[in-house]
DNA sequence: TTCCTGGCAT
DNA sequence: ATGCCAGGAA
């Protein structure tokens, strides 16, 4: 009775305080990354940063942050540029409406607060383009605030080091992440706390990670388990395709023409018949028409014998879709990588399973 | 070549 | 829940 729960919430607790003291160990001995506005002081220049590292890596960003603070000291010199040197100083960044929220941000601080930064969580939280995690990075970073930051690399490590299986990319589990970080955060230490635990997950913890390196190994969760490449868990099933296969069996007499696949796709290997395939569904006149301008078989040299079946298959990634359309040849037509087999020696050559159960029936 | 990553605004 | 963008990984 609760005790289980507070054992378990001690064990946590200790094994948080445990990373939190080898990650700043870590990053005062060890860790040698190097980026210009660190150890910064100046929130102007903090901010400056933050926006242009979001979703942009240090690498890119580095040459406009220098580029930015070059032609734009301070601020106020930011607020009263025209948007067009501004932009031409992003160009090439992407996402551009960070550059059209830096532009907003400038300017009211340089007209509405007398070019004076905000110090505090909840104001500079509430600067355009400034969310979550960026408001916790500035706060952090030039006033030593105690917000933790959380951004794609604490996840990956707060997942790892616990071996949490709570999925990333939902809101009950930002609202797990968050407390959790926060709850880590020694509070203290937040600036050098904050830019370890990025640095480490940019360096150690990587997305293949190098465990070997890390100082973390001999009581992270994830590699005791060896789930370590597993986690951070996503719960967004990878964007389904979905692919539309209008096959046309063309039958020659007793005999149907088929193809083997040998592009780098599903089915590798196997064999099909005459395949039109489109991201869309179309309808049999377009089928028709696709098959003319592929293959130069033209409506007078066949008869359509039956009308399209539909038939669905779910793989993990994408959703097949399957219509059908018979089509009896009066002459044999040239095709290139097809070949001419008779329906009762269909079954020794390998089908997708949808295929075979349809050329089984038909 | 395609796939994956990543904070914020809407 | 999606779109925004570019670059690195697969």
């Amino acid at each position: 009775m609760g005790k289980t729960k507070s054992t378990a919430k001690n064990g946590e607790k200790d094994l948080g305080r445990a990373f939190a003291k080898g990650l700043l160990q870590w990053n005062r001995q060890e860790n040698s990354r190097e980026m210009p506005w660190k150890g910064e002081a100046d929130p102007y220049k903090i901010w400056l940063s933050e926006i242009i590292l979001q979703q942009t890596r240090v690498e890119q960003g580095w040459k406009y942050y220098e580029r930015f603070i070059q032609t734009f000291p301070t601020i106020t010199d930011l607020a009263a540029a025209p948007d067009q040197a501004i932009f031409k100083l992003w160009e090439g960044l992407g996402y551009y409406s960070r550059c059209r929220n830096l532009i907003a941000t400038a300017r009211f601080i340089a007209t509405e607060r007398n070019g004076i930064f905000p110090d505090t969580y909840g104001e500079i939280l509430a600067l355009k383009g400034v969310g979550p995690y960026t408001a916790a990075a500035i706060a952090s970073f030039a006033y030593n605030a105690p917000y933790a930051v959380l951004d794609g690399n604490v996840f990956r490590v707060l997942s790892r080091i616990y071996a949490l299986e709570q999925p990333i990319d939902t809101t009950e589990g930002k609202k797990v992440f968050s407390q959790l970080a926060q709850e880590q955060l020694p509070e203290k230490q937040a600036a050098a706390y904050n830019q370890a635990i990025m640095d480490f997950g940019a360096v150690i913890c990587k997305p293949v990670p190098n465990c070997s390196q890390c100082f973390f190994q001999e009581q992270c969760q994830a590699f005791l388990g060896n789930k370590q490449a597993l986690l951070p868990i996503k719960s967004k099933k990878t964007q389904i395709r979905e692919r539309w296969f209008h096959y046309i069996v063309l039958q020659y007499g007793n005999a149907v023409a088929i193809q083997h696949r040998t592009a780098k796709d599903i089915w590798q290997n196997l064999y099909q018949p005459l395949l039109i395939e489109a991201d869309k569904k179309l309808n049999k006149n377009e089928v028709l028409l696709q098959l003319e301008h592929s293959y130069g078989i033209r409506p007078a040299q066949y008869e359509v014998i039956s009308a399209a079946v539909n038939l669905t298959q779910k793989l993990s990634h994408q959703t097949i879709h399957f219509s059908f359309i018979h089509l009896e040849v009066k002459k044999k037509p040239q095709l290139e990588g097809f070949q001419w087999v008779v329906k009762n020696e269909l079954e020794r050559y390998p089908f997708p399973k949808t295929l075979q159960q349809f050329l089984s029936k038909n």
